[in-house]
RNA sequence: GGCCGGUUGGCAGAGUGGCUCAUGCAGAGGACUGCAAAUCCUUGUACAUCGGUUCAAUUCCGGUACCGGCCUCCA
């Protein structure tokens, strides 16, 4: 069985990854708050963990991987949002749960197991709080319940942190019911037009760490392998989600490896709405097809910042045409059933070494595009396309990659065309056969003059 | 102020204590083509900086510079 590597942050450092039972594989990756279209960012992640969620399939059978990706539609986002367009909150998080799930369905990110939301887990926050309670890991004031960070002598641990540097450079502004400024919120009071749900300490709402550490607790158990996110949730999310877990369950592991991917920037720069860099996904895509975004994002090792471009995203489309035209040249060519190139499937389990695995995949197209009989190129197009596909990458027909798209191409006006230019050149009439293809190609139709025949494709 | 991470050829981006070599895009030359396109072949250019360890460092260690991120909501 392949050995997967990843790097852990909670050890900061790569090591084997070893699940706790092979025949039940969880991994638990943070998503959304759904109180808008998503961004970049919030593609990258998802992206990310996709492969890794691709690859423990591949290693341990797909019917032993669980994985869970929460949604969380309860927040103070989506209550600002409300209050900004009088939209109900409903309204808000079902229209964005259901944008989410269209963008990364274009992204080929695979639906996880379980997409639980926030909402529908209230009970177990509840539960959760009780039990902190009572083992003296958290006190109520002034209408909240807090975790007492005090009680915990690890705290700090996952993100590296003492408290002390916590509180040296902080910008917080400390809550005075606070014991310690670094005591969070595990519930807080609702007033009565806010989303709240009765407790026993009042009309209320979870604190946002929370959320996590209940559906992770309730769908995968007290100790899982995985819990996967950004790296902008190392702290304090994760560490307070470690925390709230680790003090309500004493004796489990909560996580075993804590697994972040790195950060989007734009041009060099974080991307934020104040610097004019920021983009939602559905805006990228109307300039790039989705393959090409994600397999940009796979180019960069997912540890590591990503910087996004739009050069970037056309030479992703560039290296797509490339390898769906290897595929559309034998099209008729039924693919042999094929494992993944082992070398693919190392690079992965390697912490995800997407860069070296896509290199291979250049490979593996080239093998094709050299290929000369059948059964050669059936065997190589297996192989490309189950290699590719642990990447989630070249799912598509290579046809309609080239010719698909808006749908606004007359197809016959367009052979029709072509036959007429075969005509001209056939009477070596080459200055009209070239004024034909210059002009199909102002219309964005290229042409290709092959053994064949001719064949075309969008620009 | 504290804590992380990065600095590789024109660009993007892997990797490695010594070997002929990432890979891709762009560039150059060639094959094929009526000419192109696609494809194939060949090819140039690199490891921020200063020290240290070592027979040997782009790779390990330390300093410096620069860049970015986190410390508040954030994927």
């Amino acid at each position: 069985m392949t050995t997967i590597y990843l790097h852990n942050t909670l050890k900061r450092r790569k090591e084997e990854f070893k699940p706790i039972d092979a025949s039940n594989v969880r991994m638990y990756v943070c998503g959304p708050t759904v109180y808008d279209r998503a961004h970049l960012g919030n593609a990258k992640t998802p992206v990310t963990f996709d492969v890794l969620y691709r690859l423990l399939r591949y290693v341990y059978g797909s019917a032993h991987v669980n994985y869970v990706s929460n949604i969380t539609d309860v927040d103070d986002k989506i209550l600002k949002k409300h209050q900004e367009t009088g939209k109900p909150i409903r309204e808000i998080t079902e229209q964005t749960y259901q944008w989410y799930v269209d963008d990364m369905a274009k992204l080929n990110v695979l639906a996880p197991n379980h997409r639980p939301r926030a909402t529908e887990y209230i009970g177990e926050m509840i539960e959760l709080v009780k039990l902190l309670l009572a083992n003296g890991h958290a006190y109520e004031a002034a209408g909240h319940v807090l975790f007492d960070v005090d009680s915990m002598p690890g705290y700090g641990s996952l993100s590296g942190r003492s408290m002390k540097e916590m509180l040296a450079g902080a910008r917080i502004e400390v809550a005075d019911y606070k014991k310690n400024p670094a005591d969070f919120v595990l519930w807080k009071p609702s007033s009565p037009g806010q989303p709240g749900w009765d407790s026993p300490w009042g009309y209320g709402r979870p604190g946002w760490h929370l959320e996590c550490s209940a559906m992770s607790s309730k769908l995968l158990g007290n100790s899982f392998d995985i819990h996967g996110g950004g790296a902008d949730l190392i702290f304090p999310h994760h560490e307070n989600e470690c925390a709230q877990s680790l003090c309500a369950h004493p004796g489990e592991k909560f996580a075993n490896y804590w697994v972040h991917s790195g950060m989007l920037m734009v041009d060099g720069v974080k991307m934020s709405k104040s610097l004019g860099n920021f983009y939602l996904i559905d805006e990228v895509l109307e300039k790039a097809p989705a393959e090409a975004l994600r397999l940009l994002f796979l180019g960069t090792h997912y540890h590591q910042p990503f910087n996004f471009t739009f050069e970037g995203l056309a030479q992703s489309k560039a290296v797509l045409d490339k390898f769906y035209n290897a595929l559309l040249r034998v099209k008729n060519v039924a693919a042999a059933p094929a494992e993944p190139d082992n070398r693919v499937v190392e690079a992965l389990a390697d912490d995800l070494n997407t860069p070296l695995a896509i290199s291979y995949l250049h490979e593996l197209s080239n093998n094709l595009n050299k290929a000369e009989s059948p059964a050669e190129q059936a065997r190589c197009k297996g192989e490309l396309l189950a290699s590719a596909d642990l990447l989630g990458l070249l799912w598509q027909n290579a046809e309609s990659w080239f010719k698909g798209g808006e749908n606004d191409t007359d197809a016959e006006a367009v052979e029709a065309k072509i036959a007429e230019r075969a005509a001209a050149k056939k009477n070596k009439d080459y200055a009209l056969a070239d004024k034909i293809r210059n002009e199909l190609k102002e219309q964005g139709i290229l042409l290709e003059d092959t053994p064949q025949g001719t064949t075309w494709k969008k620009a």
